[in-house]
RNA sequence: GCGCGGAUGGCGGAACUGGCAGACGCGACGGACUUAAAAUCCGUUGGGCAUAGCCCGUGCGGGUUCGAUUCCCGCUCCGCGCACCA
């Protein structure tokens, strides 16, 4: 049989069903062996199918799942569908097709396409976030949330998707637009359920340091956490009780504050309502803010706008000085206190704002030198603090004409500032937060960008959140014994748009009885994000069949943590973040053994269409994966997906260069094929040899690093040597087979039977290669004079220096560039020698 | 603007900790087999020249070093993320 025929005659699928049915890949609870815990992100099962960018994390994983169980480890490595969501509802509203159905169609269809590949997955296990049983578990972590406090209500301005018609998180608005429809984000006053995100940012951000993931992954989240120090400062109101709170990381610059700015929102403008003289002007600029979308507001090219608080001032602490107090859309309501202390010498915002409204702008803080040319171009130096006042000259004289003039905080020095003068700034934010405190008019303090994540959606297709409304109980949480609560079936998919969802419509599922005091109550009708059912899911794997807890806590403790994430990096501040707290907060109810839920975390990179282009349908650069599985089989499939380049790396599709692998699987196919089945002669072939042992260190050593594209060069190589060697021992092939199992399973499973085995290749042990013999015995030593090379040299690998210098001097070739006695020669062992002459 | 990556032949990409740049594959060219084609196999393939040899060459300009794709300084371009966060 040639390897097309095995092909053709669906010889993969013989193998997939067999594995199925042998058990194979499934993982053994409490196993002797090593665990290992090798999870992908689960697939939402869209009604596009797979496409090739799922397959590629897929096979990574699974080469290194099959990997570790040849070399003796008890794997963990699961699959399932991440179901709730919105295509699946939006169809429904256009088609009336209900979304469970739907979504079991594109579950039946993935599992399919992900089957065909061959994949190792323990389907057993396998789970659904849109199955009540699976869901159970979400709401009873909910309920936990609850109780512990950290699930509240909360009417706030939320981004409101009007597309969606549903509230998201900010996590999900991206450049002020909608994450999954783009629509621009408005701002809308909406009842939601929050989660108390916020309590855990100093853990979300100190817990990175700990693991082995991406850089650029840690670096979005801590940027997302945005924890930053400095102080709050209270600016009295003149004349009046009232203060302002601000925050601010530069106190040190407090001299320099010549005015103050409230964001619109602002609570204290409507109670100062009565004294502000211009109050109409005051409130058309809140009205007209509240009506700019976020895309318009934080527009950074718009000019900055803002209305003076005419009649109140504010007190600077430091000096007692009356500033004015302005209104602008440039201060966000959601940072901080809502309010600043402007410094516009030192503050590019500020400085553009002080400008355009004619606000005095104060220098507190300046260069410690300043160079410039006098009239003859000759270079003049200033130095503080001798020339402290003409370098102020100069700042401001460059400042007018050109632009702005920042001074970093750890170089510069303070004047105009009173006690903090002749300082460094980093000691003058010390000396004035001591300041404050000693004076009561402010304290340290730590602030964060995030914020807590809004939890509700006013959409059908989401976990029910397991609440219900008592006019006498207020809210109260359905007793855990009644969960799941299950999604009822409607007519009307469409969103209501008015901030309920759906399911408000349903009657008789909203009205109930209060669980505490059996009187009449009104059921919680927003459902739960996307986002819910993937915060926890890993968990579930471990025991997805049991009813009694989301997981035995004996098992939880076998198999986590989760020693390899593979995923796409999009998911950075989204589900990576929510993820980790919610495994922190389980960690702290003790119902999780580790804080950390994913130690090690790999991002794949996208692949391109054949043009270089994002795939998308209206380009219509779309691979299909089906297609070339069909053409070329499952193996091959794999394979080039991994040969591509880098795991992490962004990379276009080639079909023609598919051929390449297929050439290659087909040339194993034939070289054991040709001689599997005859006597070989035993006489190693010593340089065979030392490839076949070097290829199983590097196969094995890469899968690990997974660094699959030159584990597959590095047996492309052996499989080249193989074929010319023509005669060599029978275990060659075997070893071959085994090594390059976990990337083609299914040719090498039909070849290994073929050589006469009963049991599966999957049993079978990684081979061991002999340290002794992966040195080449001879080596070509490069010859280098003056850095460049002149020569090479056939030597012993394990050459003496004496020697191999020798050897270089007497060479002819070197000698020609070495006339005179060499100043110096290195030797660097079986590497290179380098004479300098 | 800030943060994180990256730039190597016609193409995808290799190169450990500073030690032969271009592994492996694609494509191209030449040859074998074939009536022919496909498939397969063999050979050549960074550029240049005065071609047994020499010179140039890893985005650009400098530096350190016997030796730099690799380290340092200064740029350019590209990708990704965040962005009025005080």
């Amino acid at each position: 049989m040639t390897y097309k025929e095995f092909l053709q005659k669906g010889g993969e699928q013989k193998w997939q069903d067999k594995w199925l049915e042998e058990g194979i890949d499934r993982a053994e609870d409490f196993g002797e062996k090593p665990k290992k815990y090798v999870l992908d992100m689960f697939p939402y099962p869209s009604g596009a199918g797979l496409h090739v960018g799922h397959p590629e994390g897929y096979t990574a994983t699974d080469i290194y799942s099959r990997y570790f169980r040849l070399k003796g480890f008890n794997v963990l490595h699961p699959m399932g569908w991440d179901a709730f969501g919105l295509p699946a509802e939006n169809y429904a509203i256009k088609t009336g097709t209900q979304p469970s159905i739907t979504t079991a169609e594109n579950v039946a269809t993935f599992k399919r396409q992900i089957q065909s590949l061959g994949f190792s997955y323990d389907w057993d296990r396998e789970i659904n976030t849109t199955d009540p049983k699976y869901y159970k578990w979400t709401q009873w972590i909910f309920l936990q949330l609850f109780k512990k406090g950290l699930a509240y209500e909360a009417t706030v301005p939320i981004n409101w998707c009007p597309s969606c018609k549903t509230g998201l998180s900010n996590e999900e608005v991206k450049d002020g637009k909608c994450d999954r429809c783009s629509a621009a984000v408005e701002k809308k006053d909406l009842r939601q359920w929050m989660l108390k995100i916020t309590a855990y940012a100093d853990r979300l951000l100190s817990g990175l340091d700990g693991l082995d993931w991406p850089e650029s992954i840690k670096s979005q989240q801590r940027n997302w956490i945005g924890r930053s120090e400095g102080a709050e400062v209270d600016f009295k109101i003149a004349g009046s009780k009232e203060t302002i709170k601000v925050y601010t990381t530069r106190p040190d610059t407090l001299f320099g504050a010549t005015y103050m700015v409230l964001s619109p929102e602002h609570k204290l403008i409507q109670e100062l309502k009565d004294r502000i003289e211009n109050w109409k002007e005051v409130n058309n600029y809140v009205v007209q803010s509240k009506n700019k979308s976020d895309l318009e507001r934080t527009d950074l090219n718009k000019e900055k706008t803002g209305v003076e608080l005419k009649g109140v001032k504010a007190i600077n602490p430091v000096n007692g000085k009356e500033i004015p107090i302005w209104l602008s859309d440039y201060v966000l309501s959601g940072y901080g206190t809502g309010a600043i202390m402007a410094v516009p010498a030192h503050d590019t915002r500020d400085w553009e704002f002080a400008k355009k409204k004619q606000i005095p702008i104060e220098y507190v803080i300046i260069p410690n030198q300043f160079y410039y040319p006098d009239v003859n171009g000759n270079s003049i130096i200033l130095s503080c603090p001798d020339d402290c006042d003409k370098i102020l000259e100069k700042v401001k004289e460059v400042n007018e004409g050109s632009g702005f003039c920042f001074t970093e905080i750890d170089s510069g020095i303070m004047v105009n500032s009173d006690f903090l003068d002749g300082l460094v700034p980093e000691e003058a934010i010390k000396k004035m937060t001591a300041w404050l405190e000693e004076k009561g008019v402010g304290k340290k303090a730590i602030n964060y960008k995030l914020r807590d994540w809004v939890f509700s959606r006013q959409r059908y297709w989401g976990e029910p959140i397991p609440l219900v409304h008592c006019d006498k109980c207020g809210i109260v949480p359905l007793d855990e014994k009644n969960l799941p609560l299950t999604l009822p079936k409607v007519e009307k998919y469409e969103p209501t748009g008015t901030g309920e969802s759906p399911l408000a419509l349903i009657e008789d599922w909203v009205n109930t009885t209060c669980p505490k005091c059996g009187g009449p109550a009104k059921r919680e009708t927003n459902t739960m994000p996307q986002w819910a059912g993937s915060s926890w899911y890993w968990l579930r794997y471990i025991d997805p069949n049991n009813d009694k807890e989301f997981a035995d806590p004996k098992k939880l403790k076998y198999w986590l943590p989760v020693d390899l994430y593979l995923g796409g990096a999009e998911h950075a501040v989204l589900h990576l973040l929510y993820a980790r707290f919610w495994n922190m907060f389980l960690f702290d109810i003790k119902a999780v053994p580790f804080e950390e839920p994913f130690t090690k975390l790999v991002n794949q990179g996208l692949i391109l269409g054949e043009d270089g282009e994002k795939m998308s349908k209206s380009r219509g650069n779309v691979v299909n994966p089906d297609d070339i599985v069909k053409e070329f089989g499952a193996d091959t499939f794999r394979m080039y997906e991994m040969f591509m380049g880098p795991l992490e790396d962004m990379k276009p599709w080639s079909t023609k260069n598919i051929l390449g692998i297929h050439r290659f699987l087909g040339k194993v196919w034939e070289i054991v094929m040709k001689h599997g089945t005859h006597s070989i002669e035993q006489n190693a072939n010593a340089e065979l040899e030392i490839l076949l042992n070097k290829t199983i260190k590097k196969v094995g050593e890469d899968i690990e690093s997974m660094s699959f594209n030159t584990a597959i060069s590095q047996m492309m190589m052996l499989a080249n040597a193989m074929q010319e060697a023509k005669v060599f021992p029978a275990d060659y092939f075997e070893k071959l087979l085994i090594i390059l199992s976990p990337f083609a399973p299914h040719m090498t499973e039909q070849l290994w039977r073929k050589l006469g085995h009963m049991e599966s290749i999957c049993k079978e042990q990684w081979p061991t290669y002999d340290p002794e013999k992966i040195i080449d015995a001879e080596i070509e030593l490069p010859v280098q004079v003056n850095g460049k090379v002149r020569a090479r040299l056939k030597l012993p690998a394990d050459v003496e220096e004496a020697v191999a210098t020798r050897a270089a001097l007497d060479d002819s070739q070197v000698q020609k560039y070495v006339m005179t006695e060499p100043k110096k020669i290195f030797y660097v062992k079986g590497k290179m020698i380098s004479i300098v002459v």
